[in-house]
DNA sequence: AATAAATAGTTACCCAAGGTAACCATTTTG
DNA sequence: CAAAATGGTTACCTTGGGTAACTATTTATT
């Protein structure tokens, strides 16, 4: 078998435990990990766009719409006025901002442990592999 | 932000569009990603009970039968007689080995133009360490 | 040998998380 | 100013997972 093969093995094995664990933390806060995903961009970003979001996320608009909507309802999330009345604009509310301080927490402690007997260099390598994985199959895909 | 935060982050944007981009070419063969991974471990393994399955794939049984009887009804996978008559013990079908070798073919090469520009030894530290990863998960969490 | 426990799988439900098609409002462009 | 583009929503559908409760069979215990 070549590398490239174990490669894409390797990598979907892993999704279904990891994100599986993440939810199982993410409960807590009642929070599923596609949840969790936008405020991760609301926190790195301050405010979006539900366009936006669909861009970096991936994802469809409607399906934006339907997720913002639960954590507006959360109260994790909140509207901020924007001259283009079109454009539905949103920041983390100030539950939000604890709630991702708090998640973060959790997750930063859970990801270290995870990584033990991983050198820096290495996730390093791993990052930038990721990274240009993902900009090639974007590239090839539209 | 250290290291292992950008990890996880990475990993996970690169799902989507990967798992998107996987499927539309499946759908030549209509599979989806989820019953492809089955053929994928027949193929490797030869034959298969469901719960041998299920432990490998990290999903509960009742996922399993279903996507294996959509298999079955694709008739790309077949039952093969066993002592314990509890078990269910599946292997591909003639069909299904064809399908699998023209699968294979499909995604090496896709697999190879979105891997390149990366080093074989790269390919393997990014393995290496979503074993690693994979097997830290898995032990805490059960 | 008879009973209890464990194992393999299925059935009947439920839910998260995505998708498409069609639409409304608003803004931008020709 | 009409046409096109953009941002978002609604309605409906699908994949792919989950849990609880069950049957059938095998294995272990007494």
């Amino acid at each position: 078998m070549d590398a490239h093969r174990h490669f894409f093995h390797k990598y979907f094995t892993l999704y279904r435990p990891f994100v599986n664990e993440l939810n199982r933390m993410l409960e807590d806060y009642n929070l599923y990990y596609a949840q969790w995903s936008i405020m991760y961009y609301l926190d790195v970003y301050q405010s979006m766009t539900l366009v936006e979001l669909s861009k970096m996320l991936y994802v469809e608009k409607p399906t934006v719409t339907r997720t913002v909507n639960a954590l507006i309802k959360l109260d994790y999330v909140e509207q901020i006025p924007v001259r283009d009345k079109r454009e539905k604009r949103i920041q983390l509310s100030k539950t939000g901002v604890h709630v991702v301080q708090e998640v973060r927490k959790v997750f930063d402690q859970y990801e270290q442990e995870i990584m033990t007997g991983i050198s820096n260099e290495d996730q390093a390598t791993v990052i930038r592999v990721m990274e240009t994985v993902r900009d090639n199959i974007i590239r090839k895909g539209d």
